[in-house]
DNA sequence: TTTCTGACA
DNA sequence: TGTCAGCA
């Protein structure tokens, strides 16, 4: 489980995922020309080569960026409106991993239902979120060594 | 070949 | 923003 994991974090390695300005540019079509203008006001940025070239590294998070603007910017909006668009919307995703994060602890099954492990309740429980296959999801407090065991179970 | 900056439209 | 020049 570990080994696939961190075969997952390797696929997964966006740090060292980089792109040079017209693999950007074809990727999300939009021109060199503005790519460059965007880095100039501030919207986008780019990395120095580590090699000594003179040429701009894209990571893929400036790629995501740049695929929001884009996608903004076809809908109407303006060049900064959609620059706000893209950056509330990464406002959004760093909440939502800090949530996720913080909040959860794993999953588990329970009565053959999913179940998310939200943590410790207080000294003696664990609250965990039960998620049906259908209807609403609720939550219950199990014991902790209740809890242990049914986590557990879904590494076995 | 590709990218870079600056300039003109 | 597109495009072109003149470099590296």
């Amino acid at each position: 489980m570990a080994e696939f994991t961190a075969q997952v974090r390797e696929a997964f390695d966006f740090h060292r995922l980089v792109f040079r300005i017209g693999e950007l540019s074809s990727m999300t079509d939009v021109s060199a020309r503005q790519l460059r203008y965007w880095e100039k006001k501030g919207l986008i940025t780019s990395r120095e080569r580590e090699d000594g070239q003179q040429a701009r590294v894209y990571t893929f998070k400036t790629f995501i960026k740049v695929s929001m603007m884009k996608y903004f910017l076809d809908a109407g909006y303006t060049l900064n409106g959609a620059a706000k668009q893209a950056q509330a919307r990464e406002e959004r995703v760093k909440y939502i991993h800090k949530f996720i994060s913080t909040g959860m602890k794993g999953f588990a099954e329970i009565d053959g239902q999913m179940a998310l492990n939200l943590g410790r309740f207080d000294d003696e429980q664990t609250l965990m979120a039960i998620l049906p296959d259908e209807g609403e999801v609720h939550y219950k407090l199990l014991p902790n060594a209740e809890a242990q065991r049914v986590m557990a179970e879904i590494k076995a």
